[in-house]
DNA sequence: GTTTATGCAAATTCTTTGCAATACT
DNA sequence: AGTATTGCAAAGAATTTGCATAAAC
């Protein structure tokens, strides 16, 4: 079971209510998170500064991913940890109508042919369009 | 033929030397460049804010088109013009030991079966490894 | 008790806007 | 001549850093 606290424990980080939120936040929306989303969403319930902090502890322990976004933002969402080897290569849905960006992990990456010399360590795609909720 | 100036002509925007040292910065490398990498490659020749807006005019005309990148930079790359209908749909590969992001043109994106009620409008990818020079 | 996280202030960086001077057609 | 572009100053975002206080283990 994933709750904001057993994903804390598991990375071995200090519980603090900024980040049992933060997680919270993911782990609620189903959706890639930008700064300013959390903290419009937690309403100024903790420091900017915090919120970033945050946000960095978790990405060094890949605990979350940046997410593409075609605008520039940052954005952010949980990885997931079920297999043994983690990657981050889901295809991202970002809705050009409601602006909301979502994983869809089921959907498989493509296999890319590359030309010679190139090697292949990660991928990302972002598929823009409009999303279920707003067709 | 595609040089600087004709490129300017064809979108009928007036010729100034800004633009044409910008143009000439992308036709030369042949990767995606951000502000910075223009202001620096171009020595503090034009003001910062002339780069800003001569990147919106170009963005504006389809001229150039953003690039993804995985660190949140906002890169630009040329536009290729020789198909009647216009699409910003290359496959990127930015290479992690050199930095440089190339835009692969000749590799088809593949095709994504979105789940229900997903509508695709556009998409990018962006492949992560070593490039040609790095390997 | 020791270590780590937080909040505040302030510094940096990135990007945009207003306006007068300049360059383009 | 008339219109668009540039440079400078300055405003406004976004992000980072330093340091003392507070909280977690």
């Amino acid at each position: 079971m994933n709750t904001a606290l057993s994903i804390l424990k598991q990375h071995k980080l200090r519980v603090t209510d900024c980040r049992l939120e933060i997680i919270n936040e993911f782990l609620g929306k189903q959706v890639a998170l930008a700064h300013s989303d959390l903290e419009e969403s937690l309403n100024s319930q903790f420091d900017r500064v915090t919120i970033y902090r945050t946000l960095k502890t978790f990405l060094d322990e890949d605990l979350i991913h940046k997410v593409l976004d075609d605008r520039g933002a940052t954005k952010y969402a949980l990885c997931t940890h079920e297999a043994a080897e983690h990657n981050h290569e889901h295809v991202h849905f970002k809705c050009e109508k409601c602006g909301e960006t979502t994983c869809l992990e089921s959907i498989a990456l493509p296999k890319i042919p590359l030309p010679k010399g190139f090697k292949k360590h990660e991928m990302s795609l972002l598929v823009q369009g409009t999303c279920n909720k707003c067709n």
